[in-house]
DNA sequence: CTGTTGATTTGACCGAGTCAAGACAACAGG
DNA sequence: CCTGTTGTCTTGACTCGGTCAAATCAACAG
């Protein structure tokens, strides 16, 4: 994309200031972080952004559209710059790392419910829950539970 | 079902108390509330129960299978008894109201992701985001203001 | 009835995020 | 380039949802 940052957020009725732009490369270059590591990351760059200033930052990127705002229960609110376009996300569970997925299938039956008991949907939002393969790896003991393992929970949530 | 609390308590190596039983009795009765309201409800049934009582109680009774803990995002977690089956959720983005979805498609290919990015998913969480039927109807609402944007998630989510 | 052990109470504490007031800087207009 | 306006950032207090830890209490096995 040819378009610059600053024209960016001009066109969103934003100024172009050095927290924004601070932040912006930060979410450039790890795609899903929370505000928390957006504030230190921002700091190599300009050093004295404050946290409420990243808050600030962030509130006014997601509202202007150019960024989104994800929500893994259990964890701080994440930060990324694909908007626009329709993707969710895989979340591992022990160390919280996150991948986008993109919907594969172009109808997506699933997630227009028929029944919607009179609810105007307008979005649908999905979350994969699973293991990362570095904590897969990471893993010395080989699980004896078979209970307890994922693939007994499949079935329960994915597909069905 | 036959089977009472105390049977499914015991059965989850729990012993039986008023308190699980207050708040065992307040969810069935609300289907998706979140931890004050509980508390507020279950003290007329157990008067002296402490709001950590409740999140203890709730902490067990979601570690030994009885009851479902649900994030929405930007709202405190909800509770619900409907486990082991696979339902998701309508939240309404004004009112915060809550409903049931049972999946209607069986296959549900869009939750399994064929890419996966070396995760081993073993959940797929389905949030579908709108406004219910009383918030559409009174218009006048006072906004619960949501950090998410509304608008610009139109046609974001949904079928894609 | 009594002891053990898990559950609850009480109260301090924490992390994530918001709110508000004042200082500051982006940018329009001259 | 200078100046004023207004949106943005800094600073600091505060809220909310929830956890942690020590001491008390009660479920239930014997």
């Amino acid at each position: 994309m040819g378009t610059t940052w600053d024209d960016r957020l001009r066109t969103a009725g934003l100024r172009v200031t050095r927290p924004r732009l601070a932040v912006l490369g930060v979410l450039t270059e790890h795609p899903h972080v929370d505000a928390d590591t957006i504030a230190t990351a921002a700091r190599a760059v300009h050093p004295s952004i404050s946290p409420q200033a990243v808050y600030g930052v962030l509130r006014a990127l997601v509202e202007g559209g150019l960024a989104r705002r994800i929500e893994p229960a259990g964890a701080p609110a994440l930060y990324e710059l694909r908007v626009g376009d329709n993707h969710h996300h895989l979340v591992c569970r022990e160390c919280g790392a996150v991948a986008d997925v993109d919907c594969v299938v172009g109808a997506a039956p699933c997630l227009s419910p028929s029944e919607t008991a009179g609810f105007l949907v307008d979005e649908a939002e999905v979350v994969f829950w699973g293991i990362c393969a570095d904590c897969r790896q990471s893993r010395v003991v080989v699980r004896r539970d078979r209970s307890a393992t994922p693939a007994a929970a499949i079935g329960r949530g994915v597909g069905a």
